[in-house]
DNA sequence: ACCTGAACACCGTTCAAGT
DNA sequence: ACCTGAACACCGTTCAAGT
């Protein structure tokens, strides 16, 4: 709406002006096509044909981008929960798991959630969602508040972890190594580890997910916070 | 007249040779008095006096070098769980809460732990211990195989959280990005955020920590696992 | 107000070559 | 076997200067 100088044609096709959507949606685009690790700002400003200083006009620093496009992406999740029945926990798992899902396509930006939470409209949505599904369960309105965050702290944690496993396998990576020092270990001076150690590799990603969601959900529905006499 | 070369004494003292726990042991140093931001390889090399490439015949990479330094800080964690009484939840807690602690005073780290789990001699006695004391809750085998992963991932993820919280609190962080748009959120729209608004943001550290871990031993012993038939 | 070039102060990793 | 110099291909952020 803003009465704006003519812009005169030039060679060049319309370099459209920058604006944080426009650096954002920019951003998204090369995140889907080369991964976040090129989403930097000199990346960037190449891509938007400018100098990497003129960004910071609209954006405060990486990470504040990085949040940017995770709440961008946080709008696939499918809030319906429509995969679950009508009852509210098995709709609050298809949430859930959609969020996960999500995530675990984007696994970087799982890391990058746990440093730089989002506060956008998709992060608010989805927080909306779970809080009206969480409270059905009749827990107290403090359980249900704190479960929330839980709840995502546990799926993107859980994105971030498996986002360096799923590297390639050839590879000597960390999670490897920690499950052949596992399975090294001296019975006599690790005997807890020894007596558990089949399980404490086993176990597929769906099942510890499926797992992880209900130990949460029974907890937070059966622990009172510390203040309130609920 | 050929010079006799004699390594004649300098300022500089006897260079030690390079090793993988010398690489280590300057590593923690240098991440002691500056952070883990400075732990790199670069800033190591001039610290060991040789170039980068010389340390990758002890290092596979920086996150390989992180994780190290990591364990290391780990021999710091109380693994007796002293503080608790003769009650293994609340030796338990005691232990929790000292690796709570230990991250909480390298939060950089607690984001690497999430990304390159440790294997070392201290992850592995800590392991040790808090299976132990879990699977005195009598809960079946895989549950307390799969707790611990569970109760280590949400402590890592709390203080991988608040590492960013903890910065000066004038700039504008993401974390009070999130207050403020929870804050400013409409009624209408988002009935439930509503609802719930002091207490999502409400609720000291300790109490949060608190209520975690009793949400997640409470749900980690009364959640069987999808396989077993307890 | 918005945008920029140029600079400052760094990075990880590889590789051919030396000892 | 171990170590290195040099190079390749990048980074984030600031700031004085321009429009």
């Amino acid at each position: 709406m803003t009465a704006r100088r003519e812009p005169i044609s030039r060679e060049r096709p319309a370099k459209p002006a920058l604006s944080r959507r426009w650096i954002v949606d920019t951003a998204v685009r090369v995140m889907r096509s080369e991964g976040l690790g090129k989403v930097t700002m000199r990346r960037l400003a190449q891509e938007l044909d400018t100098g990497p200083s003129s960004l910071y006009v609209y954006v405060a620093n990486t990470a504040e981008l990085h949040a940017a496009v995770l709440d961008s992406l946080l709008g696939e999740v499918d809030l319906t929960g429509r995969d679950g029945g009508g009852d509210w926990r098995e709709q609050l798992r298809a949430v859930m798991t959609s969020y996960t899902q999500v995530l675990f396509e984007h696994p970087q930006l799982a890391r990058a959630a746990l440093v730089a939470r989002p506060s956008g409209e998709n992060y608010l949505r989805l927080v909306e969602r779970i809080l009206d599904l969480l409270s059905q369960s009749g827990a107290g309105r403090e359980q249900v508040a704190w479960g929330v965050d839980k709840l995502l702290q546990d799926a993107t944690a859980t994105a971030a972890e498996q986002s360096t496993r799923e590297h390639d396998p050839a590879s000597g990576d960390d999670w490897n190594a920690t499950v052949r020092a596992l399975h090294a270990v001296d019975a006599g001076t690790h005997p807890a580890i020894t007596a558990h150690m089949p399980a404490l590799i086993d176990g597929s990603v769906p099942d510890r997910i499926r797992w992880s969601f209900d130990v949460l959900v029974n907890g937070i529905t059966h622990t009172p916070v510390p203040g309130a006499g609920d």
